[in-house]
RNA sequence: GUGGGAGUAGCUCAGCUGGUGGCAGCACCUGGUUGUGGCCCAGGAGGUCGUGGGUUCAAGUCCCAUCUCUCACCCCA
């Protein structure tokens, strides 16, 4: 070996093994999707830098620090899928096809953090958005859509909900909140001292014991927030009440991004570790504007692939079927023989078959153990003597039956009664 | 960016206080069955013990450096 190349550091390979569940969760999620009116995009990885700095925040750590940008041609790749979705609904003017529009996007992100569990450079999220409507009845039937895509994934978490209120209460808050901080300023710890001045609300999930301890005394949003974020929040619990959507009202919880309004939400979920957030979302009213859009509001949400995957492995309620077995698995014996299989076998699959057959000329026992392996559920032992007598044999991985198969027809006949005779299920 | 833990076969790992790399398990290949998978039995293949330096008669083992992985802080899906 001349140089061990191998994937570089956040980046990770996910094999097929592990594939079949992310096809899983993907289908699961589409299937939701789906039903509750949302609508595919498709968006490119990277965008111009400015579109991040403009929504995320100029002064959070994701544009600080966490971003992959090529500086000499002004571009990122996106560190999270709101703000690209945002500019193609500004961009193409989809707000004029109808006034609410709902949706999804699946694809991976970016972000030059330090890895850990459920924690990657690369990593996947499903994305869902519902722009042009600000009823708090939105915000609930988005919440419930994430609730169904993780029910049906057999994930358990919990749903904590908050509200982060509007540009008309929020700054009285912080202010109150910030004179609070300032008299303990010598308990919190460091980075709460530094978050006082940066980020004050950001102290209210801090995770040191002490500053837990001191902000639970602390003046609460809830309490602030304006007459209408107030009917607006009432509201969100009522809705979710009336979909059975279970959730906690969590005061402290407070998110990364700054163009949140209002309604947030995350679910947390056990056995994640540090990083127990597989989803959050919430509102972003104002921002489509502040991007040089329509004065629409809008909610939506993310769920980490790799935090569903990492639940799916763990959970013994998360499960999903096993890949997709093989129909029939062709195993030959001598070059005559060998032609003919893959003749017989390149039909079936044009026939909408699972086929397939090994081309090593490897013995009959060696072909069945692969065709064990592939899962089969016949094998067709095709050989020079078979063919002479004009009958193969055809058999049952299962039951370990085996029966003739006629040879002597003609090819296109061949495959439909093999076709026939192993009725497959899908 | 800051800490802790770990790197031995494709995977999971033994290897005690330095003394020849493991009949180890799983997986793989071959044979037991002149052409019949899974179970069993026998055999085989597979390693510069992450890398570089040092101490020593002798290093997988001790020391230093470095790389990688991992968990946590931070941040967040």
């Amino acid at each position: 070996m001349v140089l061990k190349i191998q994937a570089i550091q956040g980046f990770k390979d996910i094999l097929p093994g592990e594939a079949v569940c992310w096809q899983h969760i993907e289908q699961v999620a589409r299937d939701v999707f789906h039903r509750f009116g949302f609508s595919e995009i498709r968006l490119p990885m990277m965008e111009e830098t400015e579109l991040f700095a403009r929504s995320i925040g100029q002064a959070t750590d994701i544009v600080e620090k966490e971003m992959y940008t090529f500086a000499d041609k002004g571009i990122t790749l996106r560190p999270e899928a709101t703000a690209s979705l945002l500019r193609a609904f500004i961009e193409h003017s989809l707000h004029l096809l109808q006034p609410v529009q709902k949706l999804y996007t699946i694809g991976p992100m970016f972000r030059h953090e330090r890895p850990q569990k459920g924690r990657l450079r690369q990593f996947h999220q499903l994305d869902a958005e519902i722009i042009g409507a600000d009823e708090p009845e939105v915000d609930a039937e988005l919440i419930a859509m994430a609730d169904m895509i993780l029910a049906e994934l057999g994930i358990r978490t919990n749903l904590e909900i908050n509200s982060l209120g509007c540009p008309v209460c929020r700054p009285a808050f912080r202010q109150q909140l910030v004179a609070y901080l300032r008299r303990y300023t010598n308990e919190l710890c460091p980075d709460c001292r530094r978050r006082t001045g940066s980020n004050p609300l950001r102290v209210l999930d801090c995770k040191n014991r002490n500053c837990r301890k001191l902000v639970a005394d602390s003046p609460s949003i809830l309490d602030f927030l304006c007459p209408d974020c107030g009917r607006h929040f009432e509201a969100v619990g009522r809705s979710l009440e009336r979909l059975e959507v279970d959730f906690t009202v969590n005061r402290f919880m407070v998110r990364g991004l700054d163009y949140y309004t209002r309604t947030t939400f995350e679910f947390i979920a056990a056995d994640l570790g540090a990083q127990s957030a597989v989803g959050a979302g919430g509102r972003y009213d104002g921002l489509i504007e502040q991007l040089g859009g329509p004065p629409l509001s809008g909610i939506g949400f993310a769920l980490g692939m790799e935090r569903l995957v990492l639940l799916m492995q763990q959970q013994e309620t998360a499960r999903f079927s096993p890949p997709v077995r093989l129909d029939v698995f062709v195993a030959a014996l001598g070059r005559e023989a060998a032609g003919h299989s893959q003749a017989l076998v390149h039909r079936l699959r044009r026939q909408g078959l699972k086929a397939a057959m090994d081309h090593g000329g490897r013995s009959l026992k060696a072909q069945l153990k692969q065709a064990g392996r592939f899962d089969a559920r016949y094998a067709l032992i095709i050989g020079d003597n078979e063919l002479e007598r004009k009958s193969a044999v055809l058999r049952n991985m299962t039951d370990q039956q085996q029966t003739p198969f006629p040879l002597n027809l003609d090819a296109a006949e061949e495959s439909r009664r093999l076709a026939l005779l192993i009725q497959p299920t899908d």
